[in-house]
DNA sequence: GATAGATTCTGAACACTGTTCTTTCCAAGA
DNA sequence: TCTTGGAAAGAACAGTGTTCAGAATCTATC
């Protein structure tokens, strides 16, 4: 009847660019939509965001990379299949705290996801992962914010600009060799670098040279769930004027 | 003498990553590492970030792509290049505004850069772009919330988040079909989804389906502007406090 | 001016990628 | 038991970045 696994115990119904799987038929069911999703997830998380390829995943079950599309339409779906399986996985904090310090650990808990998911994060560069299981972490953020008396127009862009931020940021963390040899020595060349430059056209830059590279990034996480948090509570004070036009500036 | 022709007019010394043409003897100079970059933009600018491939920016200038490698570490190294180059472009705004407008400013300009060039947003995901080209931009950003009173820290951390975000909208702006007809087909599509889901679990995604899919790709951008200069603002009355260790939270 | 030498460019090749198509195979229904 | 329909396999295609031996070509020297 529900031939869809996420609806089962999932968050929400299908949306309707979801494709259903092509053959779900009685024969030979060693191998399923489901089956698929955990394979890639596995090796997402053994080895990384660029050694998810069709092939890999489909060794990981030890069937034929051509089996999967029968189970997948192609690998932008199974990208997004992965993403709404582990957006589910966040665990969401509990209600009744004040809404900035509840904000900010809705981003920590996106980031201890990623954390836990190596790889993951590049996936969602550059995708609108628009996906079932990412609704609760966003109905809770909007009612965090309404109830704080936000704005409908401010908390409505709010996911937006968080969901991007903490991407970018769990990326930055993929990326970046935590401990390795290569990383102390890279950031003190890039630091030297930058207080060679010429003082007279850049003196704030090479002023600045040590803080730049200063603090690790999940400092800088911290700082710009800050940013974000202090902007947005500045509008229960001075909120957008209507009148004028809104968003600002436009 | 000096061999790097990004040395002559550009802002700053190399950086000591960035490696130099393998090959610059006397004889047959007709392909350069400049050469490169020009076939690579125009590639770029004419079909986007996912034609850029080595044999097309080869065929570009009549030549083979294996050429391209003389001249060029690798694709990444070009990628960094077209970047360099392209960032040298930003208009920086005049003195002597505030401070709140000469950032929305530069933000803007970043904007209309990454306008010009169609696609190469989508180089600029996942890649820390430290380049020269961007230092003006960089210093000219320190310069502004120095004078007015932001303290380092803080002003250290601004470019991180501020050039991740423009990025991630320019992006998000080349991705998005325009005025296709496909475009607002989608979004009404997406919209009738979040309506449709279950009101009791997602309230307040239901409520505010209508204003979640509002508002275009630049209302988003000169909003989350706002947001983060409101935010940066709030550290001139209430700064952080450093005994209780900084950025707050960690 | 012819020759030697260095160097720029070519073309084929390799190991990959996502995806499709044909073939093989297997298990259940008649 | 035979048929049949769907599932998996395997080869293949058009791409990708990159390397390497060799041809082509220019500069400098004898």
């Amino acid at each position: 009847m529900l031939r869809m696994p996420e609806m089962v115990s999932g968050p929400a119904p299908e949306p309707p660019w979801r494709s259903t799987p092509r053959r779900h038929g009685t024969p030979r069911p060693q191998l399923s939509r489901e089956v698929v999703v955990d394979a890639a997830l596995q090796v997402l998380d053994a080895e990384g965001g660029e050694a998810l390829t069709m092939r890999r995943v489909a060794d990981q079950i030890g069937v034929s990379a051509s089996s999967l599309y029968g189970y997948v339409d192609n690998k932008e779906e199974l990208v997004q299949l992965v993403l709404d399986r582990i957006f589910q996985e966040i665990e969401i904090p509990p209600t009744g705290g004040n809404w900035q310090e509840t904000v900010k650990d809705l981003g920590r808990a996106m980031l201890a996801m990623y954390r836990r998911h190596r790889g993951v994060a590049a996936l969602t560069l550059g995708r609108v992962a628009v996906t079932p299981g990412m609704l609760p972490i966003a109905e809770r953020l909007l009612a965090e914010l309404r109830a704080a008396g936000m704005p409908d127009q401010v908390a409505a862009f709010v996911g937006d600009l968080g969901g991007l931020y903490v991407g970018a940021i769990a990326y930055e963390l993929d990326v970046t060799p935590v401990a390795g040899p290569g990383a102390a020595e890279f950031i003190a060349q890039f630091t030297a670098w930058m207080r060679s430059l010429p003082a007279d056209r850049f003196p704030n830059t090479v002023a600045l040279a040590g803080t730049l590279t200063a603090g690790t990034a999940d400092e800088r996480f911290e700082w710009g769930l800050d940013v974000i948090v202090r902007g947005l509570a500045t509008y229960l004070k001075e909120p957008p004027d209507p009148a004028a036009g809104w968003p600002p500036g436009s």
